[in-house]
DNA sequence: CCTTAGCACTCCTTAGAGATGAGTGCTAAT
DNA sequence: ATTAGCACTCATCTCTAAGGAGTGCTAAGG
């Protein structure tokens, strides 16, 4: 990908056609780029690298009397190499960390809040995802008995979630009864990690001792209806949708209602984050790349955030191709870490 | 209102222009209606009775030569006194009965599956509001030591409803310790309103036997915490918004906007919502009657929800004042009837 | 060999001019 | 009271022409 743009010349090009674009959002033509940017060339030197650029894949024209406009591929190698990510300046970490309202008082208010300040400081949609349930840590779980035979489960995370399941059992337990179970198991899986918890629970039930101890029976049948319920609902907060409806990209309605359709549609959306959850540090899908049919023009940049150790979900931000990316990516990493640190101050 | 449109025929071209304007969404005219409707009067009769409603304030033309279009009051006297409201039929309360997807797992997923419903049957935005805490009846409390100091509070309400705090306390306190503070909270606060409880709590702490018993007071500093954050939380469940794209009132970018903007900003749409919870029944709102600027073409249908008694919350339908009232007024009274079936068996 | 001025050419965009047609209000006859 | 007839209004559509931004190519100059 490096040496896909050798010249100097050509890169210093290419780099003023995207942020020219950037800016204006229309196709950027020689003349313009000779006089706005220092290249000291004429126009007509422009429009031969320019047609080289073309060649290469990083630019195309709409149409033969039109400027130019940066290529998916254009703005990859950009991205990659030529644009230097520069740090947030100091005063513009300190209006982040401050433009959270409120003190931390439920971690899903937190991840929401999150979601609009990547939102309010990036002019485009942010997004949050929650913990994945089976990647966390079982910190608790309760049994409240909402009528006869009606159970609802609680169960905590270590990352400070809650999920509940309501269930029907066959026999009637009182809430004293419960209570019993509830803190018979949260000995038994302090710490555990949700998938050893259920792989703890079904080896628990394989032993013998099941078939004696009427308590443990009851216990492990309970538990175990909660967490299949549970294990993969991820949730996902996205806000500043209508932050989109400022880019004339999206001016038509055709194309913003397909953007407002995967945003219904989340279970996408969510498979796209999960994918960046794992590859750490600050990641970059542009248009198709995101693979989410019918997004040629919409680019996402997501970071993983964290608590500890612990990598606990993706945020980030959802914005035309056409977005500034210098500004965003410094946005979306230091987010994630801000968020990190107040997770792990919390929990 | 009644008497505003004395003449029965008067009354009958009313109903079929609004009819015939929810079917198109183009202002109607004298011949279009005297051909499609059995009015078995001439274009130019129609003429003078529409002549009539529009000084009445019932009609009106978006110029000289265009037919006419109903006034928010046209609709308002249409579904006032002319409109006869049917029973959704056997089949169709068959398939909404069947639409709802796996059980009731969850009682939040049962609302968004709600919303899902409503939107999905209407062809519009559907919408439920989570019960209001205040409103809803204590069932338990759990504390949750995530780490020295820092305690996270779980209510259950009698409605099925999470709601968590996070915070910070001056002491810290083991997890036993912790487990007993919420087994005494439980005793006390069973079956008390959350209105009552938080006005209970005020009374234990006046009295003297605080000073003595620490377990007491503990226990009262901590639900006073977690009361005092979350009272008014109320979470709004918005789902199918681009069916309102298909709309074509809504086709430029503008209203879109606006439209999308409202839906950004909840708490203006959660205080309709709330003013239709106390008047029982079916609730409508159009255009400007819902108060929300901005929003001229806007109609809301709503309806509210209980368990038992109790009046849980309010769900309903958002579309464009030009919507099938004769078919959303039925869906959404029997939404809402069918959920607090759903809620009344499971809680 | 690279750069640049000049020029012909493309094609999108905009504005204006008719033409079309839906729909009205009014008048006069039934 | 109803209705046929007619003149009139005005939004919408189509077509054309002008304008202009931008290109590619060629030929001349460093």
């Amino acid at each position: 990908m490096e040496q896909l743009v050798r010249g100097e010349r050509a890169r210093r090009v290419l780099e003023a056609i995207i942020l020219e674009y950037i800016g204006g959002g229309v196709p950027v033509g020689s003349r313009a780029l000779a006089k706005r940017y220092g290249l000291n060339v004429s126009p007509a030197t422009i429009r031969n690298v320019m047609a080289d650029l073309e060649e290469l894949g990083l630019l195309y024209q709409p149409h033969t009397s039109a400027g130019r406009i940066p290529t998916e591929l254009g703005f990859r190698v950009y991205i990659d190499s030529i644009l230097k990510i520069k740090q947030l300046s100091k005063a513009d970490r300190e209006r982040i960390r401050r433009s959270y309202k409120g003190g931390v008082a439920r971690v899903e208010a937190l991840l929401r809040e999150t979601s609009r300040v990547l939102s309010a400081f990036s002019n485009q949609a942010g997004v949050v995802l929650t913990p994945r349930l089976s990647l966390t840590v079982f910190k608790r779980i309760e049994f409240v008995r909402l009528r006869a035979k009606m159970v609802m489960t609680i169960l905590v995370s270590q990352a400070g979630i809650l999920h509940n399941t309501i269930f029907e059992v066959n026999e009637d337990s009182s809430q004293e009864e419960l209570d019993k179970y509830s803190r018979y198991l949260n000995d038994m899986l302090q710490d555990l990690t949700l998938h050893q918890v259920k792989a703890r629970l079904l080896d628990e039930m394989k032993e013998e001792k099941v078939l004696f101890d009427r308590l443990l029976a009851k216990a492990l049948e309970l538990s175990q209806k909660a967490l299949q319920e549970n294990i993969e609902d991820t949730e996902i907060y996205i806000e500043g949708r209508t932050n989109l409806l400022d880019n004339p990209e999206f001016a038509d309605v055709e194309k913003m209602r397909r953007i407002f359709n995967a945003f219904e549609e989340k279970s996408r959306i969510i498979d796209l984050l999960d994918k960046s959850m794992s590859a750490g540090g600050v990641n970059i899908f542009i248009g198709s790349e995101s693979e989410l049919l019918d997004m040629e023009s919409v680019s996402f940049i997501t970071s993983p955030y964290t608590s500890g150790d612990e990598i606990l979900g993706t945020l980030g931000v959802i914005g035309p191709t056409r977005m500034d990316y210098s500004r965003i990516i410094p946005l979306v990493d230091y987010t994630a870490k801000l968020l990190s640190k107040m997770l792990e101050e919390t929990l």
